[in-house]
DNA sequence: AGGTTACCTGTCAGGACTGACAGGTTTCAC
DNA sequence: GTGAAACCTGTCAGTCCTGACAGGTAACCT
């Protein structure tokens, strides 16, 4: 295990030479098997109105995967969840704030032969969240391999978004008026306080709100400001 | 120049151990500008439809600085811009899809001795880009740098965000049917509906969304929703 | 036993939003 | 100069939300 830093060089190499997001997956988790005793799984945490979970690879045993479908741990594992809300990596054991049925989990994760466990969130343009979970059979990571997975990971997600279809589907365009209004809405305006705040008249407010609406196929402004902030059109 | 791998690991760990941001940022620029060749500025995007730059760093020739303010490139300087919506490094002269305008600037940029470009950005949970920019005075880039470079700026970023705020105030707590009504009430449901759906009735919809929105402290369901999304307490 | 918390429900007035009617200007590209 | 896009404004009926009134149950802890 000694001397992984000195492959890192070559290894990152092989990522960026990976011609696709399935090759590029199969360097990345030769990689980190490498190292041993780890177990790793790659979970894309979708945008906003679906807060869909597409597992790109699961690598844990196979008895705890059914033991956490079975439980249906899937849409409250507090081990995933934070990646949506924090940018940097965190080990399970640092997680907090959780209520009895996340720490349930965590303790499960525990039981089946987990030591350690290490998340590494990292958010793209397109408002998706990659959260790769490491979970680990011994007590004690060494700091170097910590960094080594890390990196690895960073640049995995790199390269699988370069390997992305360069599509860039940024939602509906919507006028800079329309935004503004959508805004002001989001931060809990009425239709006649943006317009005072604007310099247009509440009927105008209302007007570039339901076209915004219109565009964003939402029939009500909450789910539009909802979906315009999932979107990246407007900021929260 | 050679070994940089070597000290790589080191570097990592006093990024990690610096204390504040502006330690942080000081064992950065110390490890990047070791590289040697090399001018490098940090860019914070905010976000969406006021892009406002922050300018963390700016380690550009105070020359190429003063020209570039004249001119008013900030805004459109498509070194940057691009930042925005992409989610993998990219050199300046793969730039594609820019105009007149923003061609000149990077002509502009060669012509001030830039030999090559880079630009590595970093995306956040809270929707905040950081663009950081290499500016080469050599052609040639080994891939060794290359990867030193992203690695550092990766671990850079992980490390600010998280001396950032470490508040990380969950925000109050709500109750499950407090969370369930907001979570409908998101995906555009009235108070009926969302009635109908948990099977309670419309004044108790209300009911617990006003004391939701009591606990956010905000005057209607749309800042509220908002809030609550921001806070992590429902999922979009 | 009393207090707390979460849960549930009703009514009603006033305000806010929605959707449809109607009308208009300015600016820019072809 | 024609069209398209973005902008602006008015009214009105019907629906939805807000805030205040009122009342209740069940589970838990001290």
């Amino acid at each position: 295990m000694a001397g992984l830093t000195t492959d890192l060089l070559a290894t990152l190499h092989d990522l960026e030479k990976s011609l696709s997001q399935h090759d590029l997956l199969s360097t990345y988790l030769d990689a980190i098997l490498a190292v041993g005793n780890v177990h790793v799984t790659i979970v894309e945490l979708n945008r906003i109105e679906d807060p869909k979970e597409n597992f790109i690879h699961v690598g844990y045993p196979t008895e705890w995967v059914n033991f956490y479908i079975e439980n249906n741990y899937i849409s409250s594992d507090p081990i995933i969840k934070k990646s949506r809300y924090i940018s940097y990596p965190y080990f399970w054991n640092e997680i907090k704030g959780i209520n009895k049925e996340e720490k349930k989990i965590i303790k499960d994760v525990y039981e089946f032969g987990i030591k350690r466990g290490l998340t590494v969130p990292v958010h793209t343009h397109d408002r998706i969240v990659y959260a790769i979970c490491f979970a680990f059979t011994e007590k004690y990571i060494d700091k170097e391999i910590e960094f080594y997975l890390r990196t690895l990971s960073h640049f995995f997600v790199d390269s699988y978004k370069k390997l992305d279809d360069p599509i860039e589907t940024e939602g509906p365009a919507l006028t800079p008026r329309e935004k503004e209004c959508l805004k002001w809405t989001a931060k809990g305006k009425s239709s006649w306080e943006t317009g005072m705040i604007i310099g247009v008249s509440e009927r105008t407010v209302n007007f570039h709100i339901n076209n915004a609406l219109l565009k964003l196929k939402c029939t009500n402004r909450i789910m539009g400001v909802v979906r315009a902030i999932c979107a990246g059109l407007i900021e929260p």
